[in-house]
DNA sequence: TGTACATCAGTGAACGCGCGTTCACTGATGTAC
DNA sequence: TGTACATCAGTGAACGCGCGTTCACTGATGTAC
């Protein structure tokens, strides 16, 4: 009796989500324990398809985690703390698809088409993470709205570098260039959340749409140096 | 003892919200159902300043109306039943909103301030339905994001037969107006949003971005039939 | 107009449930000698 | 290498609380005669 190992039934089916390989290295207590915090963030980020982060509870995720909610505190302080770090953790991954925009942009003439490209993989690869910055953008807690306001404003700042780079739009002032790159950064998080509600068959759709959005907002900005 | 009515001291300081002075017309039972069943709106709308929709219980927004959360099923079936109805009460609004612009504007030179005017004044008139929409665009309940992704649906087409009635744009094809269309919506969606955030002392700052971003549409615009 | 009965908005007690947080604990991992 | 002690990630019982929903009820409003 209480063989449990030896059955074929598994008592216990959740287990952390970030187990490895049978146990060839011995892993140390700091190991583990940032297994296990990171399987909190994962089970966190998926708890997210189906609720907003508010109506989340630290139950539900630490049992997701395949931990007692007790031992949630040896992690974060709160649900909130564990949110701000999932605000870091996006965008960190946004970023890096900023830098590979940037290297892989080579002529002029294939710009859009190649960053609505980039943009669109980018989020169906990271559509967790995607799904929580849109849901808590206008969310419940200010203190993740507040920073998630912080990095979309300095993703903004960082698109008004790369928009001078380019031989139409450097005699822009700076006040010209904030308004459009506020302007295309507000079109690519409405295709984020496109892409988040629709399903899988219209990507193509809302990729060409983005295109389309981007290209007349180049064409608006090339006559905008002209006229003001 | 317990004569609570002639003391100074209100001891049941929540009643319902739409009481109306004194009792010289003697309301209907119908009547009396009728703004118990609005306090209720306007107390989850109240609510919604700080916390999600989903976050949101009966228990509380009974209490804040005035009623027995066991009278609330009187009115509602559920929370997202209400939630729906504000929906409807929202967009009505913003249909209202769209009339008014139509009706304002006459010569074509300022159009777009007068739009971008309309605008941020019927978001600030209405700040709580904006509030609840912008929460519940990217929210939780999945019955209210489908009805906010049609109305707004239904919002974009309506100015499209607007965008068909200026000379300059007449000859597009549908497609290209639907994209200018969604691309305007979508201005529209993020001026809200920055309202919702900001200080009232940003007002004037946000309407005029909000002025230069759709004068770099139309210019995109009008290229755009030239180009494409 | 007066009376008898029906309707129904709102009440208040009760239920079982999942919540966040506390506490004393266990036992494997890590460290000092 | 072996032993004695310290650390600390995770446990499990317990708490008080607000939740949605049920139920039988009350009493003012409305209706039929």
């Amino acid at each position: 009796m209480g063989n449990d190992q030896q059955s074929g039934v598994r008592v216990r089916p959740e287990r952390p989500l970030a187990v490895t390989s049978a146990d060839d290295p011995p892993l140390s207590r700091q190991e583990r324990k940032g297994l296990t915090r990171q399987a909190l963030l994962n089970a966190a980020l998926d708890q997210l398809e189906s609720r907003s982060f508010g109506a989340m509870s630290l139950r539900e995720v630490s049992k997701a985690a395949g931990i007692t909610p007790t031992a949630f505190y040896r992690h974060f302080d709160s649900m909130e703390e564990l949110g701000l770090v999932l605000v870091d953790e996006s965008f960190a991954s946004l970023r890096e698809m900023m830098r590979a925009g940037r290297a892989q942009v080579a002529e002029p003439g294939a710009d859009i088409r190649t960053y609505a490209a980039i943009l669109v993989q980018h989020v169906q690869e990271h559509r967790p993470h995607y799904r929580f910055i849109a849901r808590e953008r206008s969310g419940g807690i200010a203190s993740l709205r507040a920073a998630i306001a912080r990095e979309i404003q300095s993703f903004s700042n960082e698109l008004v570098d790369d928009l001078r780079a380019y031989p139409v739009l450097d005699q822009l002032d700076r006040a010209s260039l904030d308004m459009i790159a506020g302007l295309i950064v507000t079109v690519m998080v409405a295709t984020a959340e496109r892409l988040l509600d629709a399903p899988p068959e219209a990507e193509d759709e809302i990729r060409a749409l983005t295109e389309d959005q981007m290209r007349l907002i180049v064409l608006g900005a090339i006559r905008w140096e002209r006229s003001s």
